[in-house]
DNA sequence: ATGGCGAATGCAATTCGA
């Protein structure tokens, strides 16, 4: 099974290029970040064209993700309210940041992990509580079921110097400040392994590139967007790759996806 | 890195992203 992530920064924008993709590279399930777009809105026939199923939860102009599968997923649902209780509804699933389902027994859950803009911000703040509560919903769910967990998407956070084109001086820069590597690092401490890291131990391999001053064609890149998995998962994942053809093609995403095969 | 680029909204200029 493969199992690939992919901010596409508009799927309406994008959708030519996520077709092409898919038609090149038809992966099992494709989780998709920044979507950009409510959910009577979203481009659904394209992919279930393709022979997808098609799972979104969306809003206008921000955030939005989506699971398209080939197979029909099952226990599919949106935000942390269907875990944690509706009291946290207007503060944490008001924007479409999660949706997840279960297919092969394996618990696929997307996020859209909050930017946070620099470190002064009050959205830093909303980041770090964000985070907390990612634990608190994964703790749960890794109490109340069996299934292996695959936890992937854009999680805006560059846990080592290693996944930074230019680490020096970035403790005070959002994406690789302290604190929020500390709070990835807290949800992890449940018990999930980077996939990528268990094939590659080399810096160098990014996921996200500025569109300004030319940061593809240097180089200048973060490895924001991540696939971890639990034990039994990782154990079984025999390859994990970063796709940069996309990033090379006109008026592309900033991110280009990430795969890994089971 | 002061900004640089791109998308959405909505129709010009602003906000947001990372």
């Amino acid at each position: 099974m493969k199992i690939a992530t992919w901010n596409v920064n508009s799927i309406r924008t994008r959708k030519q290029h996520v077709i092409d993709w898919l038609s090149a590279n038809p992966v099992d399930v494709l989780c998709l970040q920044e979507t950009k777009v409510i959910d009577k809105d979203f481009p659904r026939e394209p992919f279930e064209s393709l022979g997808y199923q098609v799972y979104i939860s969306g809003q206008k102009a921000y955030n939005g993700v989506a699971i398209f599968s080939k197979q029909p997923m099952t226990d599919v649902s949106a935000g942390f309210t269907p875990v944690l209780g509706q009291e946290l509804a207007e503060e944490f699933d008001e924007q479409k940041r999660v949706i997840a389902g279960v297919i092969e027994n394996v618990r696929i859950i997307n996020l859209y992990v909050p930017n946070g803009a620099s470190l002064d911000s009050d959205k830093y703040i909303y980041k770090l509580r964000w985070l907390k509560k990612l634990r608190e919903y994964l703790a749960k769910i890794i109490l109340s079921s069996s299934h292996e967990l695959c936890i992937c998407g854009d999680f805006n956070i560059a846990l080592e110097d290693r996944d930074i084109h230019d680490p020096m001086g970035k403790e005070n820069h959002i994406m690789s400040s302290p604190d929020e590597r500390q709070a990835l690092e807290s949800v992890l401490e449940l018990g999930l392994k980077d996939a990528f890291r268990k094939f590659t131990e080399e810096g160098g391999h990014y996921s996200w590139w500025d569109y300004r001053a030319g940061g593809f064609a240097r180089n200048r890149g973060w490895r924001i967007d991540h696939l971890y998995l639990t034990p039994g998962l990782f154990d079984r994942a025999i390859n994990c790759t970063i796709d940069k053809e996309p990033r090379k093609q006109e008026q592309p995403s900033d991110h280009t996806p990430v795969i890994v095969e089971l």
